[in-house]
DNA sequence: ATTGATCTCCAAAACGTTTTGGTTGACTCT
DNA sequence: AGAGTCAACCAAAACGTTTTGGAGATCAAT
């Protein structure tokens, strides 16, 4: 409740003195210290945030920018993760506030408003877009920050992201090795790069087998999305009989059209993510995920190494993507 | 990039006219005002937060305290919540910092840690407990807040709420009236609010009916919870013909314990929070929401106004609930 | 007895704003 | 001419810390 003049003059010491004290300086005795932090905890002092901040020119906060179109901040689990972030940046004194994009306000200004008016230290990106302004514009302010996927920027930026590219060309592959040809994409938003990514892996494979890259549709990254994709390739007059698709909500959107088409899924389906709900859909979903344990520590662990100056260089991680086989993939290739 | 003293110095006036050129106030001249904003906005200045937040005594940052539980800090859609209530706050000049709680800490040691060490001005509470220490905390600290869902303090606090009696006994009641007679509940964990006012719903339904309330099982309020709870329902000698489960995410595991062990869904079903993914879980998942529009911009609202001072008795917004009808609940009652 | 270390402690400045309580000069009214 | 009003500006204090640059003891060594 007290504030430091106050501790101090109950002390009859000097502010000065109690607050060294209580940072455990060593020119101030140990029994003064003892004396001091006892008085402090007893008084219930907690340092004034805001003064602390203005004094040491730093303010204590780290930003993340939520783009507030419903569905487009990112997967369910997603809070989870900024949960555990937000854990561990604490531990490092730095509080990690919510900086949401009202519709009609670029992502930009949005940064602009947290770095221009100092009221962050360093920010958090996510759902990266392959060209990010808001990457650019950090990146001339010489803001620390680091980015939950990659972008297409030529400067090297700090950024942690899975290898969107090798996981679905791998899934592709193995849909060949089971003997499928009419492999589909459903694709997320171009513009985002684990989208692109994503498709690009699917892509390559399709090529490296010789086979067309047509069964490819594009849908928002939710449920709905993935369901009207489905359809539009199920339309098709050559159905495919397996289908990759870019996040596992689409997929779930899929499973659906593949019902209603299809009367049941006679079509492998794989997604991405590895969401909860994943293991309870009918059939249960076969996904790929990120390697690596505790997604938001990392994020936080990187950010404060960013912030302790390490060059970007040495602040990116790219994890391995890994199958989580249910039964959704194992569709036989003649169904459709 | 400036500060105030240099702003002035470059237009020859005083860091007090300056400060309340910017600030509108009428006694600076227009001519002055607008030569003063105009290099402002050249200078592209930005007062710095943390000094304004010392000298006014504010913090201008609002705190919800998230659990670091995965699974308990709430339905999958709640970060869509936060992020529009955080853009209702941004407009206000507040900024929303998450909270997180380790594990082995309290959430009351949080709450202490935010409100002692001024750190915010208000604060936002999610997951409510029947008896919930934060709110306690808060009140006695008369620091202003909103609970996203009721307790049982006996002095009133501001909340926002869904009538999850009502909406639990009506749609057990419609069970009832459709033939059911054997409608189990799929509990969430008790010493949650919602999860125990959505029982009570669905006891004083079964009572008012004249059934037995033995069919119910408790789990966590996820896929995994409800999955082992109807499970656990499924091996009664006498198996429900309904279910009415708390959360969505407890349905759509009930809905794959259903699938193995009946080979089918035969039993009738409903959840709660209406979920985007129901609609494409099989069959389409019945379930029930809170009506209203836009949950953050209330929450919002409501704490604007609590710490504008209005009390606590005209701040508590009690929401029915409707009825989402798509496929789950239309099972015959004869079915089991 | 002086010098130099060493140990404790402290006054004052600084961080960048907002606000209080003025001052100055021009103008109006008697 | 003097009193009063008003518009336009400003110096200084205040918010509560942290940090700088000492000051005053005490003690050991000369």
């Amino acid at each position: 409740m007290a504030n430091l003049k106050q501790l101090a003059h109950s002390l009859g010491l000097s502010i000065t003195t109690v607050s060294r004290a209580l940072d455990g300086y060593s020119d101030v005795s140990a029994a003064t210290r003892a004396r001091v932090r006892e008085a402090a905890v007893a008084a219930g002092y907690r340092p004034n945030a805001s003064a602390r901040r203005l004094r040491k020119q730093r303010a204590e906060l780290v930003a993340v920018t939520l783009p507030s179109d419903p569905g487009h901040v990112g997967p369910p689990h997603f809070l989870d993760m900024l949960s555990g972030c937000a854990e561990h940046l604490a531990a490092a004194g730095l509080n990690l506030v919510i900086a949401p994009v009202p519709r009609g306000v670029s992502e930009l200004e949005i940064c602009q408003r947290f770095v221009d008016g100092r009221r962050v230290d360093a920010m958090l990106l996510v759902r990266t877009k392959r060209k990010d302004e808001r990457v650019e514009y950090l990146q001339s302010r010489g803001i620390p920050f680091v980015t939950n996927g990659r972008t297409e920027s030529l400067i090297p930026h700090p950024f942690i992201d899975g290898d969107g590219f090798a996981g679905f060309r791998a899934a592709t592959l193995r849909f060949h090795a089971a003997g499928h040809r009419r492999i589909g994409h459903i694709a997320g938003p171009q513009e985002y790069y684990f989208a692109h990514v994503r498709r690009r892996g699917w892509q390559a494979a399709m090529e490296e087998c010789g086979l067309a890259i047509d069964l490819c549709a594009e849908g928002a990254p939710l449920e709905q999305g993935g369901y009207l994709a489905a359809l539009e390739l199920l339309r098709q007059p050559s159905r495919p009989t397996a289908l990759v698709c870019a996040t596992d909500e689409m997929a779930i959107g899929a499973l659906r059209a593949l019902r209603e088409v299809d009367g049941g899924s006679q079509i492998s389906i794989v997604g991405h993510d590895d969401l909860p709900m994943g293991a309870f859909t009918s059939p249960p979903l076969s996904t790929m995920r990120m390697t690596g344990e505790n997604l938001g520590a990392t994020f936080a662990s990187l950010l404060l190494r960013a912030i302790a100056g390490e060059p970007a260089e040495d602040l990116q991680e790219l994890h391995a993507v890994e199958f989580v086989d249910r039964d959704s993939h194992r569709r036989p290739p003649l169904a459709a």
